[in-house]
DNA sequence: TTGTAAGCGTTATCAT
DNA sequence: ATGATAACGCTTACAA
């Protein structure tokens, strides 16, 4: 036998279909002892409405699409895990994709979340900018939108991002408050706004205590641990004391180089990072780091896409703060 | 304007929506004039088929059901991300769902799929047992399974699994040829099918090399670093000088607390790990590993699903290789 | 408060 | 190779 729809509870209540369908609906206008009978009665046949009909019908789904560069890094399977979280106990469910960094996938997925008709897209960029066109034209559905992390101006509905400026005050801050003299940058690529930010934090850090900033210790490049460990060569051969990165895969190369050209750390060198991903607690020596609260950050996000949901207008724009986590690599 | 519809291709074309929606679908019964016209038109509407009506007609959707005790553990993030990418590239979304290894949470997730009707359920079960029934209710609309990882016997379609004898065999091997006498195990609660195949691994080895096993320095706990640190404590307190651990945080809590006993690793007490985390290869000293290929098991999952849906009649039954990393922890 | 009836866009069946 | 037609299950004006 087949799946019972809202004919066949109808025909075993002779009613019609859409009464039930109303009942089904918790639409007011439907006597409670209706109401009852068809909840009884859907029970009973162990009806389950048919999403698909449903979404059909209403041109919408219950779904949202979450786009990443990748879900396999940390910060991003934490905002992922905790918005899925949210949006799961609010009835949606949660596509994924992934852009891998790349702007022809991101548009390949945008295009794949239009044509399923999700009801928001929540998307952190890939590295590869350009991708306006093909987002507003998967919002031209009516689908809700909430960038976060990574995030593009002149676009509408929400934005959740972290404090990045702060969070590189902070972690410069600390730097120079433990006694470091001659503090560099590992600053990342300035193409990502949320590198910039946390670089004017640690401009903004020296200047506030007086210490002249100098281009040739910040280094730009794409932070992973070998670009840390080549750039901390040249920022130690240049005679810094003190590291301020923007990622904690470089802070941790840039450790080991100090270490492997006999600098003890934190006495004579110290370093800090930012992400604080799982591994900095565990080196030796741990390494401090900047928080970025991604469980908040996902939460957050999800709660400004079921804001836009629920009929909310305003955008929201929505700072999420950091934690400056001072640990041995820096603290003396 | 709204968006266009099969209708509006076919009456710019003079034809009917049966012939485009052939056409579109490549129905090969479309004479390649009409093909051809059809793509243009479709084109030069700037048409993108109504996927919800297709999924509603059809009865199904194209969408795949991961589900997972949670996305946040670098091992099912990288499972996950691999078989998005597969799945994606065959045309399939990728809906995921946390149990957060509640059994509750797992039925609610099952239920919530089999309502969006999609088209396979891939799942790695939380420890909480006994959703066998939701299960099946969950696949009576015809999806397809696969499971990973932890793994149901006695169900429907195929099952990917990790060949977890052969790591426990392979680490403790490595610490017997490393000249380690007295071996423990960290070997986790035993309701979990993968950690008493590796505990097999483990006694198999100690066996086929002559090497008496011994109750009292095995420690089946959860395997947190907690519990490593405490269990490691009381295996060297009976003499062990080597420990297998069927977890990398258990690994390295033990070493922890080896090291704060003034033991040195390797020289006086070998550890190896499990699961290869991305830190093992940071820690002082770095901890050997056994890794277990999340992205081919993640590959190779949405692989089997995809021959599921592509009509394969017997399911398969997989098993991913691993792999012993050495690393200085355990090698003298 | 409930019924009537139309229709969402696609696809499958049957006929031509 | 194409057309005609019905149907998938639900929602929602509109009418009663």
């Amino acid at each position: 036998m087949t799946k019972p729809t809202i004919v066949d509870i109808a025909d075993a209540l002779g009613i019609t279909p859409s009464t039930v369908s109303r009942a089904l609906a918790g639409n007011p206008n439907v006597k409670e002892s209706t109401r009852k009978s068809v909840l009884q009665k859907a029970d009973e046949l162990g009806y389950q409405r048919n999403v698909i009909a449903s979404s059909f019908r209403k041109g919408v789904t219950n779904t949202i699409g979450v786009v990443v560069p990748r879900i396999d890094r940390e910060f991003f399977s934490k905002i992922i895990g905790a918005a899925e979280f949210r949006l799961n106990a609010a009835g949606y469910s949660v596509v994924i994709c992934q852009t891998r960094e790349k702007a022809a996938n991101e548009r390949k997925a945008l295009k794949m979340l239009s044509s399923i008709r999700v009801a928001g897209i929540m998307i952190s960029h890939s590295s590869e900018a350009g991708t306006e066109d093909a987002l507003v034209e998967a919002l031209s559905g009516g689908a809700k939108l909430v960038q976060f992390d990574r995030v593009y101006a002149g676009l509408p509905g929400s934005t959740v991002e972290n404090d990045d400026f702060n969070g590189g005050y902070a972690a410069t801050k600390h730097l120079i408050d433990n006694g470091y003299k001659r503090i560099g940058a590992i600053n990342g690529l300035q193409s990502t706004i949320a590198y910039q930010n946390r670089y004017k934090g640690y401009l903004a850090a020296l200047a506030d205590s007086g210490i002249p900033s100098d281009g040739s210790i910040v280094f730009p490049d794409s932070i992973v641990r070998e670009n840390g460990f080549t750039s901390a060569g040249l920022a130690i051969d240049r005679g810094c004391d003190a590291l301020y990165c923007t990622g904690d895969f470089s802070a941790f190369g840039a450790m080991e180089c100090a270490l492997s050209r006999g600098l003890r750390i934190p006495e004579d060198f110290g370093i800090v990072g930012t992400a604080n991903e799982g591994f900095t607690a565990l080196v030796t020596p741990s390494l401090s780091s900047v928080d970025q609260h991604a469980d908040e950050l996902g939460d957050k996000a999800a709660r400004a896409m079921l804001n836009l949901l629920n009929g909310r207008e305003e955008p929201e724009h929505i700072i999420v703060g950091v934690t400056f986590i001072p640990r041995r690599s820096s603290s003396r």
